[in-house]
RNA sequence: GCUUCAGUAGCUCAGUUGGUUAGAGCACCUGACUGUUAAUCAGGGGGUCGUUGGUUCAAGCCCAUCCUGAAGCG
């Protein structure tokens, strides 16, 4: 058995659990910090697993497959002994790179024609192709290639695209299923469940996913421009059919209150660029609201980034000194936003994960949305 | 003292044969960012165009004057 139920909110759809890998235990409901390339971005391992304690990160084969490529990855002997992260690794497909961010690509039954952004040679991603790779890559959770379409996308085109990613998920499971582990450990295989903004078609998603009998589940093309209420709706909806001894994974969100909210709704793992990303551009998260560190108020508030802060960043650094060094453009800036932005959001999950098991989880939460929603 | 060149946004500079509310980059202030092509992107504030006078329908631009700075010559 991969995953454990240790707990279940009474008042909602929240649990508790662990995912055991051989790479370690992922305790549930988890934030997975992103790392496309290999490294999460400005954050050294031992920071990861020291000080913010991640359980497990992300890479990403698109990105891994284009730099350093396959061979490379190969006679390191995968991307734990590349990278140096003994912990758990999950790779995305490239499904999202592929059709989100390459504008010159073709979808054809067969997989993904894409061109690299980095020198524009043509490439090929198939459902089995990118299995290989993930194989190669040596992820201790392989995702399967999805279509992400638009989150405008109408009827017509979202059900074509599903269908093409259900048969898609087909050839990736009969490949995950013929081929074994490169390098001695254990892989699971996640589908994705996708279908836009359509009730019906998410259902029906839910139910072919969920006959699979994969070790986890994953809810796709959220977070695209939809409202938050119609994301959320959209997880209840596939959660009342997804298997509840399997965890759910929603790829790609979100804020602190999207995170609590899917958390309140049965998901238990989650990814995102923005602890990362909005760090880098002077954004900071914290249980008290967000922080633009640029903001000229922060210029003379000498008190700690977070007096009470899971980071040690939080309690070394003040605010005026963050704000001097995002001024001033310095490297440090960005490392240390990045750092607190990641210990802030898994100490968010670990205190969620804490008041499910206690039982308290649904009014915690409540308290908790209002408050990193505000603007400081 | 003479000659030449230069004075336009906080800084470095564009500015056509004179022709609408004088622009850029950087800096400053403020937003955005959701399975990372992002130390990225967008917006905003800010100018008696060195001074005074003249020519002209109209001057940052032409003329004179003075002020300031740089280079060269005495």
């Amino acid at each position: 058995m991969k995953f454990q139920l240790q707990a279940t909110d009474p008042a909602g759809k929240a649990r508790a659990g662990v995912f055991h890998t051989d790479h370690g235990d992922v305790p549930t409901p988890i934030f997975m910090p992103v790392g496309t390339l290999g490294s999460v971005k400005g954050v050294h391992i031992h920071e990861l697993r020291d000080d913010i304690d991640a359980k497990i990160i992300l890479g990403n084969t698109y990105h891994l497959y284009l730099r350093p490529g396959i061979d490379i990855l190969r006679k390191a002997g995968g991307l734990h002994r590349f990278n140096g992260w003994d912990r758990p690794i999950l790779t995305d497909s490239g499904g999202f790179q592929v059709f989100s961010l390459s504008s010159n690509r073709k979808l054809t039954e067969e997989g993904a024609h894409f061109r690299s952004h980095i020198d524009g040679s043509r490439h090929l991603f198939t459902p089995e192709g990118v299995v290989d790779i993930e194989r190669a890559i040596g992820a201790d959770i392989m995702m399967a290639l999805d279509e992400c379409p638009p989150g405008t996308s109408d009827y017509t085109y979202a059900r074509r695209s599903l269908d093409l990613t259900h048969r898609w998920l087909d050839r990736g499971w009969r490949r995950y299923k013929e081929t074994e582990p490169l390098y001695g450990y254990y892989q699971s295989y996640f589908p994705i469940v996708q279908g836009c903004t359509y009730p019906d078609l998410r259902r029906e998603s839910a139910m072919r996913i969920a006959e699979l009998g994969a070790d986890g589940n994953a809810i796709g093309g959220l977070a695209v421009g939809e409202p938050a209420e119609v994301m959320y709706d959209m997880i209840e909806v596939v959660n009342e059919i997804l298997p509840t001894d399997r965890p759910r994974y929603l790829m790609g969100v979100g804020t602190p209150a999207n995170i609590l909210e899917a958390i309140d709704r049965g998901v238990d793992m989650m990814d995102c660029v923005m602890p990362t990303r909005n760090g880098r551009n002077g954004m900071l998260f914290t249980p008290d609201g967000i922080m633009n560190m640029r903001n000229k108020k922060w210029a003379d508030d000498f008190s700690p980034i977070q007096p009470d802060g899971p980071s040690i960043v939080d309690r070394v650094y003040t605010r005026a000194y963050l704000r001097h060094l995002f001024i001033a453009g310095e490297l440090l800036a960005m490392q240390i936003a990045s750092i607190h932005n990641l210990a802030f959001y898994l100490w968010l999950v670990r205190e969620a994960r804490r008041h499910i098991i206690e039982g308290d989880f649904h009014s915690w939460k409540t308290m908790m949305v209002e408050r990193v929603t505000r603007r400081l």
